[in-house]
DNA sequence: GTCTATATCTCGATAGAC
DNA sequence: GTCTATCGAGATATAGAC
């Protein structure tokens, strides 16, 4: 009986700063994001990072690449579990990045993408992080695809080359203000697809 | 008769302030790299870099990315040439990107991709470098698939997808340390070749 | 053109009042 | 737990001797 209603600031300090920094994140990357800009984005008192990151600037880029990996994880079946084959839903998702990034002004890549390239030569925690949320999509597209028919190994690499496509169409996107890498590239998977699913 | 011999310190300063700068860029990305490491690296006096670069760290990175840009540009034809056919070709580009990545400790990304993440939603100038850098490695490619008989649409796609996968396979293998991303974009984009150039 | 010293700013991180 | 003031280090950039 604490009588817990919704109050107004619903979303909890803590987890306004991992949003704020994943949002900045995919804009300026990691080394580009400052703690004072993630402290007023997030609305948030600066000393208040340290207090639930005691870690640092590290410590948080971690939380925020792993909770970001598993938000982007459930795309996956979010796209595929409506479509009506696997070459379609490959398109469909191809298709639903390129809106979304035109819809943000070019600007919200995928945050893990760009962190993995910056640090991955500098934190090694960092870099484990960005491998284990890659590892997870490609795990859960694998166990799709073998669903779906493919065996394991033809479903890994299938997701593999998904997977890659998509973060590297997402580079060209975003500095060439186009969404046509990612629907050449998509239109390209979907032909693999079509070939591996052996449907049209 | 000005008695031009090779001179022990060969290559100028300015050139090895922008090898150094692009050597570093693909290491910690461009908000990563400072001015003065950039300095240390090329072995060059600090106040050289605004010497030769007035514009600051900004004109350095623009010049870095064009001139990256066009050293990456002469991989195509080194790689593609030798090849018997298209889908050779490809798969040796992807065995190679993998084979020097590892070597390099996987630390030689590509810097364009890393510095196109980076900066595109940040500086203006510098998106304009990298899109126009992969603009250029969309025509070469798509100038070559079409003189090998692709009709120009079908062409640009496919070298979209190539450039696509090839990026994003890149930063799924530096965060992995694995080639198993550059193989599997390799045979999806082999398999899609062959399907488009009507070989096996 | 080369090189050093330094100005100015912002960074990540901490201390401590409340 | 919240918030402010501030530290020391490092950033970009500049001034000026040589």
């Amino acid at each position: 009986m604490t009588g817990q209603v919704a109050a107004p600031d619903r979303v909890p300090t803590r987890e306004r700063i991992v949003l704020a920094a994943a949002d900045l994140y995919r804009r300026h990357g990691y080394t580009g994001t400052g703690m004072k800009q993630v402290a007023a984005d997030a609305e948030a008192p600066f000393g208040s990072i340290y207090h639930f990151f005691p870690g640092g600037k590290e410590q948080l880029g971690e939380e925020v690449i792993r909770r970001a990996g598993g938000m982007y994880a459930l795309l996956l079946p979010a796209v595929f579990d409506p479509a009506p084959d696997p070459v379609t839903g490959v398109r469909t998702f191809f298709t639903l990045a390129g809106e979304h990034l035109k819809a943000s002004g070019w600007q919200d890549a995928c945050p893990i993408a760009t962190v993995a390239l910056e640090v991955s030569g500098t934190s090694e925690p960092m870099r484990e992080a960005c491998a284990e949320v890659f590892s997870g999509w490609v795990q859960a597209g694998t166990e799709r695809f073998t669903a779906e028919g493919l065996d394991p190994e033809q479903a890994r690499a299938f997701t593999l080359a998904i997977v890659s496509a998509l973060e590297g169409a997402f580079v060209l996107a975003r500095a060439l203000r186009s969404t046509e890498p990612l629907d050449a590239a998509g239109e390209a998977l979907a032909a693999r697809a079509a070939e591996l699913f052996g449907a049209s």
